[in-house]
DNA sequence: CTTCACATCGAAATCGTTTTCGTTTTACCA
DNA sequence: TGGTAAAACGAAAACGATTTCGATGTGAAG
């Protein structure tokens, strides 16, 4: 009933519990009978190591930390599939905490992570984190660190990201040749290097296709709820009635300006046309259907946790670990909002 | 750099670790003086007791496990951050899995975590779910364990549920009540018990209301996709044109159903009413904005885990466990689709 | 028959904490 | 001052696995 252990293992089998762990572990120095014997057992009554006491002398948990600005988007979600689709696979845990956004909460999430023993932490930044030194702090433990999605230029680490600014350029680049030029943008906030990318993506097509840039044309939008993008669309479509597009930096302000159009009557794409960020779900569902930009968020969830892994074993090997940057590929999808 | 231990602690204090350990743990036969110095002292170095190796004396290792169908479900997340503020306040870790609502998947989720010795396991069961067995496994291991939203009526263990079958009655009610009487209803797969009391909640409501209960009018979903809503809406509308309501078991079908029925140019809610039944975000965004039941996910969370949490408790204590069921409340929220 | 190599196995230390139980110190009273 | 009880502290044994290093047994070679 109770979990069996070694010593339970041991007496039934008539051995020393030295030579059951190490049979279990393919040690050189048991017999090939004794190991069949000792492993068809172990199968029989499904026996496992307790991690607890594994770790006591290996120092490792085979558990790794997440944390996330939210656990209801739905691009996290997916990358959160992602990193525990990988990490079953080599025999992980997950701990999965939530920043809020908030940089406070981050610090502590990271704090109880280490405290826990994670043997690793794969991290995505909130939009108030304005410096790395919780960050940098992982690295001093010697716990391999990886960013994915929502990143820091400053933290020495790997990461997994996106080209933020070429896909935007290339949202407003397709917003540009389907004839609209006065394209405003509802940008993010003024920290996270993701919104700032997006915006620069954003000028650079002006530019290249000699499209004046107006100030007052930027919105910066609190977070990605549809209510920002709702309201500025509002306020946009009387007082700048030229605008006939809209670049969001995000599936829900987008979401939140096709609401506001609908209400209006204002005709999409014809009046104004309306490109998200990130292709949630919902952006295929709602009417018109939302053209956005897909962020392959499941796989940047499994290239995290390789990412970890791979750093894991040049550390056990004493090896110098090498940070990498990989960067996904995103695509245009268009739909009926542009 | 690396984590202190309680040796380490005893050194630099000039104390033995016995005391060290009893003094943070407030053991009467320790001077306060000296328990003042030791927590002081604690708390600088912000020492925290290795959890593992607490682990091995005490047998708890401070963390749950919970095994819900999906991962990148509105409803769902929103359980997970109930879960997880309620465990965060009591100073557990939450391991969370994902059964993808396969009944073979989520077997071997409970067993990962029995394997790594979570205190207690939070289940939503799968769709495919169609028996008890390892969950009845969890109880003879003495673990506790709490069912959430996605319950079985034959598993002895706590509860927390919504009343299904009156939330769905209260939803079919609204559309009568506001002059419909061609109600079809979107139901959802066989075997969840909710599934089947929100069906019986719809048959209630239409005998009730004395309306002919027509069997040719539910439409059994795979899941609780928009896919199935739309292709059953083109059907419906083809072949039933008297139909002018839609009831749907969740809000993604009664979504795939407005998407439908906006393409066609069908009147909503004039010619054909929709309702759905979660009320996720997207149900305020598209248009129309759905009318649907809400159904309060984290408050859901965390009344599971502190019915974890009271379970552990008695059984610390050896006294008797009474397994509670609580029906948390549910509310029409009624918007442009009715 | 001795010696040595090699293949197998086990004893025991270790990881860091908890907790029982024994030992020392202090305080108080006769 | 001596004795005793209470207060304060520590030694040591768990918990369950890993791993070093030493012990045993086998066979072949000299």
């Amino acid at each position: 009933m109770s979990n069996l252990t070694l010593k339970d293992l041991a007496k039934t089998l008539d051995l020393s519990i030295t030579t059951v762990s190490k049979a279990l572990k393919d040690y050189p120095d048991v017999s090939d009978k004794t190991k069949a014997k000792v492993k068809a057992y172990a199968k029989k009554v499904n026996f496992t190591p307790n991690a607890h006491a594994a770790y006591l002398r290996t120092q490792e948990s085979k558990m790794i930390g997440v944390v996330i600005p939210r656990l209801n988007h739905y691009f996290f979600s997916n990358v959160l599939k992602g990193i525990m689709k990988a990490a079953e696979i080599k025999g992980y845990m997950v701990i999965i905490l939530s920043s809020e956004e908030s940089y406070e909460l981050e610090k502590k999430q990271i704090n109880r992570l280490l405290k826990q023993n994670v043997d690793g932490i794969l991290l995505s930044i909130a939009d108030s984190t304005h410096d790395t030194e919780h960050i940098n702090e992982i690295s001093k433990q010697n716990i391999p660190l990886v960013l994915f999605d929502k990143y820091s230029k400053l933290s020495k680490c790997s990461k997994v990201i996106i080209n933020d600014q070429n896909a935007a350029f290339a949202a407003v680049e397709h917003l540009i040749k389907s004839g609209k030029k006065n394209i405003a943008h509802l940008r993010g906030p003024l920290l996270p290097q993701n919104s700032i990318d997006r915006f620069l993506g954003y000028r650079k097509a002006l530019d290249q296709y000699h499209i004046e840039y107006k100030k007052e044309w930027v919105f910066t939008c609190q977070g990605i709820s549809s209510d920002d993008g709702y309201a500025y669309t509002k306020y946009m479509v009387e007082k700048y009635p030229e605008i006939n597009a809209i670049f969001a930096m995000a599936d829900m302000p987008a979401i939140g300006a096709i609401k506001y159009l609908n209400e209006q009557n204002i005709a999409i794409p014809e009046q104004i046309a309306v490109m998200g960020f990130s292709n949630w779900k919902i952006s295929e569902l709602i009417t018109p259907s939302l053209s956005t930009v897909n962020q392959p968020g499941q796989s940047m969830g499994e290239k995290a946790f390789e990412l970890f892994y791979e750093e894991l074993q040049l550390f056990k090997k004493q090896k110098e670990i090498q940070h990498q940057i990989i960067e996904l590929e995103t695509s245009l999808v268009i739909r009926g909002s542009t």
